[in-house]
DNA sequence: ATCCGTGAGCTTTTT
DNA sequence: GCTCACGGAT
């Protein structure tokens, strides 16, 4: 369907709206005002949002107009590519969907001199903030060991969800943790800045401190947001609160919030559930339009899921049915111990695949935290049945992933002293603890940055000639390449730089078959910057930052491969799978040991254990273990009060068929750092679903090939093998150009 | 300066 | 079972 700039009344709505049942319909079409959808499960939610939005285009609203705002970069890709389908391309990329988090850095990002901070400010993800904690606990005397730096983070984190700044906080402190935590707080606050550098909660915080200190800029994004709309609005936090009802409330007041209070699953986050409560307070025009009628799932399930909810007190009122069949029952597996019951799902699934002629992808193994999935894993490898981890240890988090990164980070913003720090001995260049420490205390004297420091190393008298003439060297390495930055396109300057900073060859050398994967993993996330490259207009080493200190790898679990989707249930919502199988339904674990003496904790519990249910549509299985391992120990549970809590005329016990030998070694998988990362979409050899990647046509000298940002070029000569293959290449408009071929996605055209 | 062994704490969930 | 800080040895 094209985009048609005709004018529409409410009365006569465009076709493409007659699909929608008549609540999905209101939705969509209330267009103006404050409007609160309250969506079921699987009542189509995401469907109801990208017609509203293809509906505002079709009406005629600038694309540009539109901001819709996600939790994950997932659900925003895909509100992007529905209303692409509707509305073609180039309209949809004009539309300002994204998460929460990616749109306010890229608001900022044009807007941060006003706040002191360079367009080019580095973002620190929940790491790299607990090194800085760990920084500043150091240089106050803090003992780490007394005070952990994870919950100091987690504190601070918290206070900033809630807009407590550090000198508030540092003044309301009570106790002597809280004390401390304020006096860390107030340091941290200050090195960040120092660093020019925000962490994910500065991204919200410091979008309101914009706002609220420049009207004029605030009245501009007013003005440009005509239409708003906030996805999981249930699960806002009180600066994301905040900021919204900035946004809103200017000349339009358009602001269309989605939520289900009973997903709300990201309390521990910050999430207010109190924000989707009171909305009609805060907003007493609000129309309200409740999605009741599920599309997804069975009867059964339904029921399950209602009767489960049911045992929570805090609700908005809603009853959610359905059209579809009754279905099946619901299956509880009991097993012995984690490994029987990874058997025992693997069993139910091939029983599955054979008798309703399922595939991989129909099923979805959920758990409650991400160590679970090691026993399934083992499980699906030896099935050769193949799967995919979603979340997990992410790519991003890697040591030298994020060494890349950090390298990567000084060539933007060499005052990120976090990140000089990071990479300073890796690999060792001779500057050892107490070297450095010398010229950090220079630069907190002199008042630069410890790069400057770096680079006037020979005037610091505290240090040795030979630790400061590494220390120059280093910089000036960098600078060179700082110089070269705006010459040469951002994959050739990535790529040369990462390769003279010493740590491609540092992890060669060592020549470990886990040094080689580190190498592999830097590859990729050079190759990475290729691919941004020649998939932007304007590709720059800034933005390629920015964007993967956003994203996590549930954002980019691929599921349309025919696997099996193993995640967590957080990771899960939003998903649907004809078969879904909930592992763990033990007390201590599902719900959560510290969820069973505390009622609040518990209803989150229950909320997430709703969202596990309702995610399956054909049929839902329930397993747990009488024992398994935790902390490498061996932990007894009861199975968890939640399965009694749906009715038993729902649920079937399997038991007995299983034939299980208690004799099966368990041994231990070969391994496991590899086949735990989802990055690697590593599955079995014999594999059958697998697909043999595409062997790349010969190149030869005398060859034209086509480069994504050079154009057309003759192919001069070929040199080095594997990885390190490299082609010169003549191009008429830049000249002779080396090239690894593989970030260089050469297309041969003759 | 760097390597290596030890012990403590940890994991619930993530932008 | 894994990661990290710390301390002692090289």
């Amino acid at each position: 369907m094209k985009l048609q700039l005709v004018k529409q009344t409410q009365a006569e709505l465009p076709d493409f709206l007659k699909d929608l049942n008549s609540e999905q319909q209101k939705a969509a079409a209330t267009t103006e005002g404050p409007l609160l959808i309250i969506a079921g499960a699987g009542s189509g939610k995401t469907r109801v949002v990208t017609f509203r939005i293809a509906y505002l285009l079709q009406k005629g609203i600038p694309p540009h107009n539109i901001l819709a705002l996600t939790f994950t970069n997932k659900a925003a890709h895909e509100m992007k590519e529905r209303i692409a389908t509707m509305v073609g391309n180039s309209t949809s990329s004009k539309v300002w969907a994204g998460t929460f988090h990616s749109i306010f850095a890229r608001i900022l990002r044009s807007e941060a001199e006003n706040l002191g901070y360079t367009s080019s400010f580095s973002i620190y993800d929940s790491d790299d903030s607990l090194s800085v904690v760990r920084a500043v606990m150091n240089t106050l005397g803090i003992s780490q060991q007394q005070v952990p730096p994870q919950g100091v983070r987690s504190r601070i984190s918290s206070a900033k969800n809630q807009m407590i700044g550090a000198q508030r906080y540092a003044n309301e402190a009570g106790n002597i943790l809280e004390k401390q935590t304020g006096q860390i707080y107030q340091e941290y606050e200050k090195r960040l800045r120092l660093n020019n550098a925000m962490d994910f909660d500065d991204l919200l915080i410091n979008m309101i401190n914009l706002f609220n200190n420049f009207p004029e800029i605030l009245k501009k994004y007013q003005e440009r947001f005509r239409y708003i709309h906030v996805d999981e609005y249930q699960d806002t936090n009180r600066a994301q609160y905040i900021a919204i009802k900035m946004l809103a409330a200017g000349i339009h007041r358009n602001l269309c919030v989605v939520g289900d209070d009973a997903q709300s699953i990201y309390k521990w986050r910050g999430a207010d559930i109190r924000n989707i409560l009171d909305f009609q307070n805060d907003y007493d025009d609000a129309a309200v339009v409740r999605l009741e009628q599920n599309y997804r799932s069975t009867k059964t399930i339904l029921q399950a899921a209602d009767n489960v909810i049911g045992n929570n007190r805090k609700q908005l009122a809603k009853k959610l049915w359905t059209d579809n069949p009754e279905g099946a029952k619901i299956s509880v597996l009991p097993a012995r111990d984690d490994r029987e019951e990874a058997d025992m799902i693997l069993k139910a699934l091939r029983t599955e695949m054979n008798e309703n002629f399922l595939a991989p992808k129909d099923f979805a193994l959920l758990y409650r935290t991400n160590a679970q999935s090691q026993a399934l894993e083992d499980a699906l490898r030896r099935a050769a049945i193949p799967y995919t981890i979603v979340g997990g240890l992410s790519f991003y988090k890697r040591k030298e992933v994020k060494d890349t990164v950090a390298y990567l980070r000084l060539l933007v913003n060499p005052n990120d002293s976090e990140s000089v720090l990071r990479v300073i001995n890796e690999p060792p260049r001779g500057i050892g603890a107490t070297s450095l420490q010398h010229i950090r205390t220079y630069a907190d004297e002199h008042n630069i940055s410890l790069f400057e420091a770096f680079t006037t190393a020979n005037q610091i008298t505290t240090i040795q000639k030979r630790a400061a003439g590494s220390a120059q060297t280093f910089a000036s390495m960098v600078q060179r390449f700082i110089d070269l930055k705006p010459d040469i396109p951002p994959t050739e300057l990535a790529v040369s730089f990462i390769e003279a900073t010493g740590l491609l060859r540092m992890l060669k050398d060592e020549n470990t078959e886990e040094s080689l994967d580190r190498w592999n993993n830097v590859q990729r996330l050079l190759s990475n910057i290729a691919e941004m490259s020649a998939r932007e207009e304007n590709p720059s080493l800034e933005a390629f930052l920015q964007q993967i200190a956003l994203v996590s790898d549930t954002d980019e679990a691929d599921t349309t491969k025919n696997r099996v989707a193993l995640m967590t249930m957080h990771a899960a919502k939003g998903l649907e799978f004809p078969v879904v199988f909930i592992a763990g339904m033990e007390q201590g674990l599902f719900p959560m040991g510290r969820a069973e003496n505390n009622a609040e904790e518990a209803e989150e519990e229950r909320r997430l254990f709703y969202v596990g249910i309702t995610r399956a549509r054909q049929k839902l299985y329930l397993s747990y273990a009488e024992r398994r391992f935790r902390f490498g120990e061996l932990i007894f549970a009861q199975p968890s009060r939640f399965i009694g809590e749906i009715s038993e005329e729902l649920l079937e016990l399997k038991v007995g068929n299983m034939n299980y030998q208690q004799s099966t070694p368990r041994k231990k998988p070969i391994d496991v750092t590899i086949i735990r990362q989802p990055f690697f979409d590593d599955i079995p050899k014999e594999d059958f679903f697998s697909q043999v990647p595409p062997t790349s046509p010969k190149l030869r000298v005398g060859i034209k090939v086509k480069h994504a940002q050079f154009g057309v070029g003759t192919v001069q000569a070929l040199s080095g093998e594997g990885s390190k293959a490299q082609a010169l290449v003549y191009f008429p408009t830049v000249g002779k150009k080396h090239l690894m071929l593989e970030y260089a996605k050469l297309q041969i055209v003759g």
